[in-house]
DNA sequence: TACCCAATCTGCAATGGTTGCAAATTGAGA
DNA sequence: TCTCAATTTGCAACCATTGCAGATTGGGTA
């Protein structure tokens, strides 16, 4: 996604008011390669602004989705997680600790049997076990 | 997964008993390609045996994907969605109509960036139109 | 600078999918 | 046939997310 000082023009700029609120997710988001749940966005929010409520972190994802400057992501676990990244990109889960990391592949494969699909999207999700549960387990 | 007359064999040799409501789910997944979702097994059920409990029915299904005799799988569309084939294959979902259907590729990227973690599993979700709905949006 | 109004925020209720629980029922081995 | 653990059922509870309405506020305009 793009700076907060530039989304704060692009909200602007689409008829949508630039308020704290949004103000410190842009920041919270910005760089951010965690793909937060909008929970984990919300504790995170709720340290900096006492208040601010889920419904808002909900909305502002909302937005920034639908205005393509974050991905929605689901990988599983339960919960949509946001990605600020949006280059075209892949992502792999620990099982374990249910982190999420990016992961990037020469060419997705064609798809075989599938006559007359027209296909828009490819998204892989690997599954196992991250460089530190791995060693975790490893370790006994 | 294999034939309800098999499952029947499984299910005892594993120490759970096999009930009218089991055999009758068994059935509906047999040779069932259109990845149903537990509510839809469940409306399935209730025509012909009228009375079982859609909590039962999600009893079966997690017992089935523990046995390994089907797969869960979750594609965006909200609900888990069932599938008594396990072989290796991945899924393509129509934006339209959200049918789920088979894919078949030649061999899963190998991801990069991805040092010390240790991939197990990995499926590739594809999204577009199906071919009915695709053709639909041409007519117009 | 003050005004105004649509956009936003908040709290809460409601939704949809799924699971936990306990009492009643029932396979299936002895 | 007996017996008991496994199962079924209904219902409440749970979680992630959204709908709603009243109070608030950003920011263009006079």
């Amino acid at each position: 996604m793009r700076s907060p000082q530039e989304l704060t023009v692009a909200f602007r700029a689409a008829g949508l008011k630039v308020t704290p609120q949004r103000q410190l997710l842009f920041s919270l988001l910005h760089d951010n390669s965690t793909h937060p749940t909008a929970d984990s966005l919300f504790t995170a929010a709720t340290e900096r602004m006492p208040g601010i409520s889920l419904r808002t972190v909900y909305q502002t994802l909302n937005d920034l989705a639908e205005m393509g400057e974050i991905d929605a992501i689901e990988v599983g676990t339960g919960s949509t997680r946001f990605d600020p990244n949006v280059s075209d990109h892949h992502h792999a889960v620990c099982d374990q600790c249910g982190a999420v990391h990016d992961v990037y592949v020469n060419r997705t494969p064609d798809p075989k049997g599938l006559e007359g699909f027209s296909v828009e999207d490819a998204r892989i999700v690997y599954r196992g076990l991250c460089a530190t549960c791995s060693r975790a387990k490893k370790r006994g």
